[in-house]
DNA sequence: AATTTGCCCAACCGCAGACTC
DNA sequence: GGAGTCTGCGGTTGGGCAAAT
Protein backbone atom coordinates (compact mmCIF):
# COMPACT_ATOMS: atom_id res chain seq x y z
CA UNK A 1 0.00 0.00 0.00
CA UNK A 2 1.49 3.33 -0.90
CA UNK A 3 1.61 6.15 1.08
CA UNK A 4 -1.52 8.27 2.35
CA UNK A 5 -4.12 5.47 0.06
CA UNK A 6 -6.01 4.00 2.40
CA UNK A 7 -8.68 6.64 3.43
CA UNK A 8 -11.33 6.05 1.62
CA UNK A 9 -9.22 4.53 -0.73
CA UNK A 10 -8.35 5.85 -4.14
CA UNK A 11 -7.99 9.13 -5.10
CA UNK A 12 -5.40 10.83 -1.86
CA UNK A 13 -2.80 11.74 -4.26
CA UNK A 14 -0.31 11.52 -1.41
CA UNK A 15 2.36 14.35 -0.76
CA UNK A 16 3.35 16.23 -3.74
CA UNK A 17 6.80 15.82 -5.45
CA UNK A 18 9.04 18.75 -6.16
CA UNK A 19 8.44 17.92 -9.84
CA UNK A 20 4.54 17.73 -9.06
CA UNK A 21 5.20 21.56 -7.10
CA UNK A 22 7.22 22.79 -10.44
CA UNK A 23 4.70 22.04 -12.99
CA UNK A 24 2.24 23.27 -11.17
CA UNK A 25 3.89 26.73 -10.25
CA UNK A 26 4.62 26.70 -14.55
CA UNK A 27 1.06 26.39 -15.23
CA UNK A 28 -0.13 29.36 -12.68
CA UNK A 29 2.65 31.02 -14.17
CA UNK A 30 0.79 31.21 -17.38
CA UNK A 31 -3.03 30.89 -16.11
CA UNK A 32 -2.47 32.65 -13.10
CA UNK A 33 -3.98 31.35 -9.30
CA UNK A 34 -7.47 30.64 -11.03
CA UNK A 35 -9.37 27.90 -13.13
CA UNK A 36 -7.40 25.29 -11.20
CA UNK A 37 -9.12 22.57 -13.16
CA UNK A 38 -7.85 24.23 -16.28
CA UNK A 39 -4.14 24.63 -14.80
CA UNK A 40 -4.41 20.76 -13.28
CA UNK A 41 -4.75 19.89 -16.95
CA UNK A 42 -2.39 22.26 -17.98
CA UNK A 43 0.53 21.37 -15.55
CA UNK A 44 0.02 17.53 -16.65
CA UNK A 45 -0.73 16.28 -13.14
CA UNK A 46 -3.00 13.41 -12.10
CA UNK A 47 -4.62 15.60 -9.43
CA UNK A 48 -7.82 17.65 -9.25
CA UNK A 49 -8.14 21.62 -9.22
CA UNK A 50 -9.20 21.92 -5.42
CA UNK A 51 -5.68 19.89 -4.51
CA UNK A 52 -3.55 22.21 -6.89
CA UNK A 53 -5.37 25.15 -4.99
CA UNK A 54 -4.13 23.78 -1.52
CA UNK A 55 -0.97 23.06 -2.55
CA UNK A 56 -0.55 26.53 -3.93
CA UNK A 57 -1.99 28.45 -1.20
CA UNK A 58 -0.42 26.27 1.50
CA UNK A 59 3.17 25.81 -0.06
CA UNK A 60 3.92 27.63 -3.08
CA UNK A 61 2.09 31.10 -2.94
CA UNK A 62 5.00 33.47 -2.48
CA UNK A 63 5.68 35.22 0.70
CA UNK A 64 4.83 32.69 2.83
CA UNK A 65 5.79 32.43 6.26
CA UNK A 66 6.48 28.87 7.33
CA UNK A 67 6.28 27.62 11.09
CA UNK A 68 7.79 29.62 14.16
CA UNK A 69 4.09 31.43 15.02
CA UNK A 70 5.07 34.21 17.23
CA UNK A 71 3.65 35.05 20.82
CA UNK A 72 2.08 38.13 19.14
CA UNK A 73 0.58 35.80 16.20
CA UNK A 74 -1.15 33.65 18.57
CA UNK A 75 -2.12 36.07 20.78
CA UNK A 76 -4.03 37.76 18.11
CA UNK A 77 -5.39 34.43 16.64
CA UNK A 78 -6.98 33.59 20.31
CA UNK A 79 -8.38 37.20 19.94
CA UNK A 80 -9.83 36.87 16.56
CA UNK A 81 -10.84 33.23 17.81
CA UNK A 82 -13.10 34.54 20.12
CA UNK A 83 -14.38 37.02 18.39
CA UNK A 84 -15.24 35.07 14.90
CA UNK A 85 -15.00 31.53 15.66
CA UNK A 86 -13.52 29.12 13.45
CA UNK A 87 -13.37 31.30 10.39
CA UNK A 88 -9.89 30.38 9.89
CA UNK A 89 -10.14 32.14 6.45
CA UNK A 90 -10.62 35.75 7.81
CA UNK A 91 -8.57 34.41 10.58
CA UNK A 92 -6.15 34.25 8.48
CA UNK A 93 -6.75 37.07 6.28
CA UNK A 94 -5.60 39.55 9.00
CA UNK A 95 -2.11 37.50 9.40
CA UNK A 96 -0.08 38.18 6.73
CA UNK A 97 1.92 34.92 5.03
CA UNK A 98 0.14 32.21 6.89
CA UNK A 99 -2.47 30.05 5.89
CA UNK A 100 -6.06 29.41 6.90
CA UNK A 101 -5.40 25.46 6.88
CA UNK A 102 -2.00 26.45 9.24
CA UNK A 103 -3.29 28.24 11.67
CA UNK A 104 -6.66 25.85 11.51
CA UNK A 105 -3.89 23.50 12.52
CA UNK A 106 -2.31 25.34 15.08
CA UNK A 107 -5.61 25.83 16.95
CA UNK A 108 -6.81 22.39 16.85
CA UNK A 109 -2.52 21.34 18.06
CA UNK A 110 -1.90 24.13 20.66
CA UNK A 111 -4.47 26.96 21.28
CA UNK A 112 -7.69 24.88 21.79
CA UNK A 113 -6.07 22.74 24.74
CA UNK A 114 -4.66 25.95 26.01
CA UNK A 115 -7.87 27.88 26.36
CA UNK A 116 -9.89 24.32 27.47
CA UNK A 117 -7.30 24.31 30.38
CA UNK A 118 -7.81 28.12 31.06
CA UNK A 119 -11.70 27.88 30.86
CA UNK A 120 -11.71 24.81 33.07
CA UNK A 121 -9.58 27.27 35.67
CA UNK A 122 -12.07 30.05 35.30
CA UNK A 123 -15.05 27.76 35.22
CA UNK A 124 -14.95 27.88 39.21
CA UNK A 125 -15.38 31.62 39.22
CA UNK A 126 -17.17 33.64 36.50
CA UNK A 127 -18.63 31.36 33.88
CA UNK A 128 -18.67 33.59 31.76
CA UNK A 129 -15.73 33.07 28.67
CA UNK A 130 -15.80 36.36 27.39
CA UNK A 131 -14.87 39.23 30.21
CA UNK A 132 -17.32 42.11 30.08
CA UNK A 133 -16.64 45.27 30.51
CA UNK A 134 -19.09 48.60 31.15
CA UNK A 135 -18.74 50.89 28.16
CA UNK A 136 -20.43 53.85 29.95
CA UNK A 137 -23.60 53.59 28.42
CA UNK A 138 -25.60 51.19 30.96
CA UNK A 139 -24.70 48.53 28.12
CA UNK A 140 -22.03 45.51 28.85
CA UNK A 141 -19.48 44.80 26.21
CA UNK A 142 -16.08 42.54 25.31
CA UNK A 143 -13.10 44.15 26.06
CA UNK A 144 -12.28 43.37 22.26
CA UNK A 145 -15.87 45.63 21.01
CA UNK A 146 -14.53 48.26 23.64
CA UNK A 147 -11.19 48.41 21.82
CA UNK A 148 -12.98 48.66 18.46
CA UNK A 149 -15.65 51.63 19.68
CA UNK A 150 -12.57 53.29 21.27
CA UNK A 151 -10.94 53.54 17.85
CA UNK A 152 -14.81 55.23 16.26
CA UNK A 153 -16.45 52.40 14.77
CA UNK A 154 -19.76 51.67 15.33
CA UNK A 155 -21.53 48.53 16.81
CA UNK A 156 -25.12 47.90 16.45
CA UNK A 157 -25.47 44.11 17.40
CA UNK A 158 -27.86 42.52 19.79
CA UNK A 159 -25.50 40.65 21.91
CA UNK A 160 -28.62 38.03 22.99
CA UNK A 161 -28.97 37.03 19.81
CA UNK A 162 -25.40 36.99 18.24
CA UNK A 163 -23.07 34.11 18.03
CA UNK A 164 -19.68 34.28 17.04
CA UNK A 165 -20.93 33.06 13.70
CA UNK A 166 -23.15 35.90 12.71
CA UNK A 167 -21.36 38.91 14.17
CA UNK A 168 -22.46 41.24 11.20
CA UNK A 169 -20.50 43.74 12.88
CA UNK A 170 -17.71 41.75 13.35
CA UNK A 171 -17.08 41.13 9.33
CA UNK A 172 -17.78 44.47 8.44
CA UNK A 173 -14.83 45.16 10.58
CA UNK A 174 -12.72 42.39 9.03
CA UNK A 175 -13.37 43.33 5.61
CA UNK A 176 -12.66 47.02 6.00
CA UNK A 177 -11.48 47.66 8.76
CA UNK A 178 -7.14 48.08 8.52
CA UNK A 179 -6.65 50.81 11.94
CA UNK A 180 -8.25 47.98 13.83
CA UNK A 181 -5.56 45.59 12.92
CA UNK A 182 -2.72 48.00 12.95
CA UNK A 183 -3.34 48.85 16.25
CA UNK A 184 -3.45 45.44 17.13
CA UNK A 185 -0.53 43.75 15.63
CA UNK A 186 1.86 46.89 14.23
CA UNK A 187 3.87 45.50 11.26
C1' DA B 1 17.09 -1.33 21.73
C1' DA B 2 12.36 -2.07 20.90
C1' DT B 3 7.81 -0.72 21.46
C1' DT B 4 4.11 2.42 22.52
C1' DT B 5 2.05 6.85 22.79
C1' DG B 6 0.96 11.38 21.49
C1' DC B 7 1.69 15.32 18.64
C1' DC B 8 2.14 17.65 14.27
C1' DC B 9 0.58 18.92 9.92
C1' DA B 10 -0.16 17.89 4.85
C1' DA B 11 -3.78 16.67 2.29
C1' DC B 12 -8.33 14.94 1.47
C1' DC B 13 -13.55 15.14 1.83
C1' DG B 14 -18.13 17.11 1.96
C1' DC B 15 -20.75 20.99 1.70
C1' DA B 16 -22.36 25.59 0.45
C1' DG B 17 -22.27 29.56 -2.25
C1' DA B 18 -20.99 31.76 -6.59
C1' DC B 19 -20.94 31.58 -11.27
C1' DT B 20 -22.25 30.25 -16.05
C1' DC B 21 -25.22 28.63 -19.53
C1' DG C 1 -35.25 30.27 -12.64
C1' DG C 2 -33.09 25.68 -12.82
C1' DA C 3 -29.14 22.65 -13.70
C1' DG C 4 -24.49 21.93 -13.89
C1' DT C 5 -19.87 23.30 -12.71
C1' DC C 6 -16.34 25.64 -10.15
C1' DT C 7 -14.33 27.59 -6.09
C1' DG C 8 -13.53 28.27 -1.28
C1' DC C 9 -14.08 26.90 3.42
C1' DG C 10 -14.07 24.13 7.60
C1' DG C 11 -13.70 19.49 9.40
C1' DT C 12 -11.21 15.39 9.54
C1' DT C 13 -7.86 11.79 8.68
C1' DG C 14 -3.67 9.28 8.97
C1' DG C 15 1.49 8.95 8.10
C1' DG C 16 5.73 10.49 10.09
C1' DC C 17 8.36 11.45 13.90
C1' DA C 18 9.95 12.41 18.56
C1' DA C 19 9.38 11.51 23.36
C1' DA C 20 8.23 8.38 26.84
C1' DT C 21 8.19 3.85 28.69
Amino acid sequence: MGPRMTRKGANRGGPWTAEEDLKLARAIEVHGPRMWKLVAVEAGLSRGGKSCRLRWLNYLRPNLKRGNISDQEEDLILRLHRLLGNRWSLIAGRLPGRTDNEIKNYWNTHLHRKVERTEKKNQSGCSHQEPLVDNGNGRSVTADEEEFRSLGHEVQIDRVDEGPLNSDWMSRFMELDESWFDFTFPM
